[in-house]
DNA sequence: TACTGTATTGCGATTTACGCAATACGGGTT
DNA sequence: AACCCGTATTGCGTAAATCGCAATACAGTA
């Protein structure tokens, strides 16, 4: 889109300077010299006067600069007044979550949505928090609330929405429990764990486990946070879900959770949000739903 | 760009027919249907109302078609207004072609555009007609004026100058001249020629005469027009050259043409003109050199 | 029911855009 | 003078967008 043209060439000319104008937008500093390098060819004109020192607006710069102005600043207008005037914005939106996530977080955030584009039709799939970050990635789902892996992968933005760490539950029914509250460590070789077979939690884990140099004796490998505290509860073993996950289970009240125990490498907590390609960032109504989000900050769990 | 999409819309906007649209702007349909809809996309509101039957413009897409127009009109009158009023275009443009061209063509051509851009640092580069194609592809020129292949490579735009056939030429010098001239049918079997080791004029050479199943009798293959004449000039056989070379050339005096000989498949003659890259139609100051030719017409030869 | 005209979509191939690392090039510093 | 620093640009390999073709969907029509 010309848009990102414009808008490379306004910051540019505003910090003259080429790194600092990239950082501020994002891009690396020779793709914004060669959006402006492709602007000044296809104008015909240099838009700036480069001296290896300092780089300055040229008078077809100043020219072009009113003119990119008032382009951004007319698709702005009409942006603006067709999103309030006239009907809400149309289009499809899908997302996808985590059960959990789908009764946490995402009720606060859907409502005011639904409220402010009403005209945007609204596919919620829910699923193992596992995928979440697959499917966006192959485009089945334009958006999802999930917790963010630890390297993000490069065509993702994220929005951080809140942090809940992991944590290891058992039951009291367990014929163990009272072994494991009263180990002043745990021994990792004798407690049957309940893990996910698959995802972050269960990448993280094993990276602990392994700067521990321990193998945990694994008792059952599930799919699904939920399916994990439905066999915790059945004192199978401890499990480890996020705290998100037990507080708005059902069984919150009659699972325990356990000191955390001390690894060398720490449990990082998961981190929470709103994930979306950042192609998509140009597209309605996806932008609208990241706005939103943004607007409504950090949630107070 | 999205100076082209805004293109799209507008053509689309007048028309109301895909179809038609797309040949107008010399698109496939699809092309244009993936155009409107990134627009839409990006806006967040529909265009066009579709129902199959026909199409028009939905309200937002009026709006838009103004905000398109003024945007789409304040570019043109800012590269109008630094075309004219300020310095010339400035850039690079670099020039293959052969040597007869640059002789020929190319004048007529250079001095209107000197003249008008004095700016554009101009790089002339003569070679192998047989190269010009290729050295356009790989971007080493800008342009070329060359003969019209007889498939166009997808990613160039050719618009002719000139016409002008390939002609059989011998030496009066030629110890079998008399005989070359007196035969109703040339016999191939016996004739040395002088061929291009490559280029256009070898391989319709060699499909004229795989058409009528016999192999001719070759004394020398050597590189580049100039060099055939200057072998027939000497008298080792019948060489073919476009007309155009040979009339430019130092041995039009000398040389005779030979009638054309009869070919199952009739010998095409050369079609001149200029060939640069598509994408560069939005290039200055190639666009400007392309109107240019255009302006000035086919060449009266 | 088959047929026609028209917009859209799936798909493979071509073309473009990006980021990283290397380069070029002044100016300031020891 | 030699060297280092900061900054824009370029080469290159990879990731992504774009295009055209062919297949599809869909409504009106013979």
């Amino acid at each position: 889109m010309e848009l990102e043209q414009y808008q490379h060439f306004l910051v540019l000319a505003q910090t003259l300077h080429y790194g600092q104008a990239a950082q501020n937008l994002g891009v690396s500093a020779s793709a914004l010299t060669r959006s402006i390098q492709k602007i000044e060819s296809t104008l015909g004109h240099s838009l700036f006067i480069r001296d290896k020192r300092s780089v300055r607006l040229s008078q077809a710069g100043h020219l072009f600069r009113t003119h990119a102005l008032e382009a951004t600043k007319g698709w702005a207008e009409l942006k603006d007044h067709l999103d309030q005037e006239n009907d809400s914005p149309t289009g499809d939106l899908k997302i996808f979550c985590s059960v959990t996530a789908c009764y946490s977080v995402l009720p606060d955030l859907l409502a005011p949505f639904r409220q402010n584009y009403p005209g945007v039709q609204i596919h919620l799939q829910t699923g193992d928090a596992a995928d979440a970050m697959s499917r966006v990635l192959d485009g089945i789902a334009d958006l999802t609330i999930t917790a963010v892996p630890d390297q993000l992968p490069s065509r993702c933005v994220f929005n951080s929405i809140l942090r809940t760490p992991l944590v290891f539950i058992h039951s009291p029914n367990d014929p163990n429990a009272s072994m494991y509250r009263q180990a002043q460590a745990l021994d990792w070789s004798k407690i049957p764990m309940v893990l996910p077979e698959r995802g972050l939690a269960r990448e993280r884990l094993d990276g602990c486990f392994a700067a521990l140099g321990v193998r945990p004796k694994i008792y059952a490998e599930v799919s699904g946070h939920e399916a994990i505290l439905a066999m915790v509860n059945l004192g199978f073993g401890v499990g480890v879900v996020p705290s998100l996950v037990l507080e708005k289970s059902p069984y919150h009240k009659t699972l325990s959770i356990l000191p955390s125990p001390k690894f060398s490498k720490p449990l990082a907590p998961y981190d929470v949000g709103l994930c979306m390609l950042k192609r998509d960032m140009a597209r309605s109504p996806l932008k609208q739903f990241w706005d939103l989000v943004l607007s409504l900050g950090p949630a107070d769990k």
